[in-house]
DNA sequence: TCTTGATATATGAAATATCATATAATAATG
DNA sequence: CATTATTATATGATATTTCATATATCAAGA
């Protein structure tokens, strides 16, 4: 077995997990005209319309500043609208059109033929221990972006830490 | 619970977890002057010294081009060395200097201190069971990059398939 | 050994993503 | 209701990363 300190470590094994398996999803995407991160912004608007941008950047994990320019291409391209949010006139609501649904529905397919290749490699049971545990470790992430996707956000997570991004 | 699709998407899960630790570990190596692409080299190459630019790319995840810059850089402040590869002089071998090792091993023991502090969240069980299967996982990635780190590689894994990178 | 094909690295151009900061709207406090 | 602080978004400059391709070396077969 191998000596190495990488191999081991929690931080790079995910890392490897994470690139493999999505680039390899990402090549089916390019194949469709579709980039990755225009892909990263409408599935999350497909499984919840109306989000802000704010939201959506954490979502996505994107800067704020990307997501913004993410949502201004695919505006232009007539996938998603803007619309300022009447009770708060700082927040831009964004929301897939019929035209982006109808690019993401076979899209969404796709992933999930993947995601049963990906995991092909597991039993059943090593697949939703794995699921089970990651939602676990994500729950410290979600205490920072709260969990509840549409409602607005209460003001208790201010300061939690100085973040570079997001 | 949720119904968003995203949250049981295991390609969406593992890039959170992964984006989420490393930038929690990434805002400790910028506290220290280490960008995270350089600590990605040097912890490589400080495991396993002597590997040449291809191999490096992959174990880093970087794009071949990349890690030549990377690795200029890295010349420059005398952190590693280049030697051409006397059996094939095509290949480019990377040494970590003592430099480099002063450098790193303070960080490799930040980092474990870090990987300590995430799975401190999850049961002794969880935390074996994790790893165990992203390991497993990461066997079809191996497959791809040949697992004997320091041994001249075979020609056999040529034509795996046409990757966009690495 | 000559030719053709493959592999390793390097390099400039292009795409992608972040940083710093500006502007505008809201919230909190005296 | 002023004043100050906070939050949301936008924007230009910069940094990071990839892409396309050139060059050099090696490998295989005629």
């Amino acid at each position: 077995m191998s000596e190495r300190f990488i191999d081991n470590y929690l931080l790079f094994q995910l890392a490897l997990a994470s690139h493999t398996f999505s680039e390899e999803f990402y090549d089916q995407l390019r194949a469709a005209g579709v980039s990755p991160a225009k892909w990263r912004v409408l599935i999350n608007l497909y499984d919840c319309p109306g989000m802000y941008l704010t939201r959506l950047a954490k979502y996505t994990l994107y800067e704020q500043s990307r997501v913004t320019k993410l949502v201004d291409q695919l505006v232009g391209e007539k996938m998603v609208e803007k619309r300022t949010d009447e009770q708060d006139r700082r927040r831009v609501s964004v929301h897939i059109t019929r035209n982006g649904r109808r690019l993401i529905e076979p899209l969404t397919k796709q992933a999930k033929l993947h995601e049963a290749h990906v995991l092909s490699a597991l039993s059943e049971q090593d697949s939703r221990q794995l699921k089970k545990i990651l939602t676990r470790l994500a729950r410290r992430h979600a205490a920072d972006m709260q969990v509840s996707h549409l409602n607005i956000v209460s003001q208790s997570n201010r300061n939690k830490r100085k973040k570079t991004h997001g």
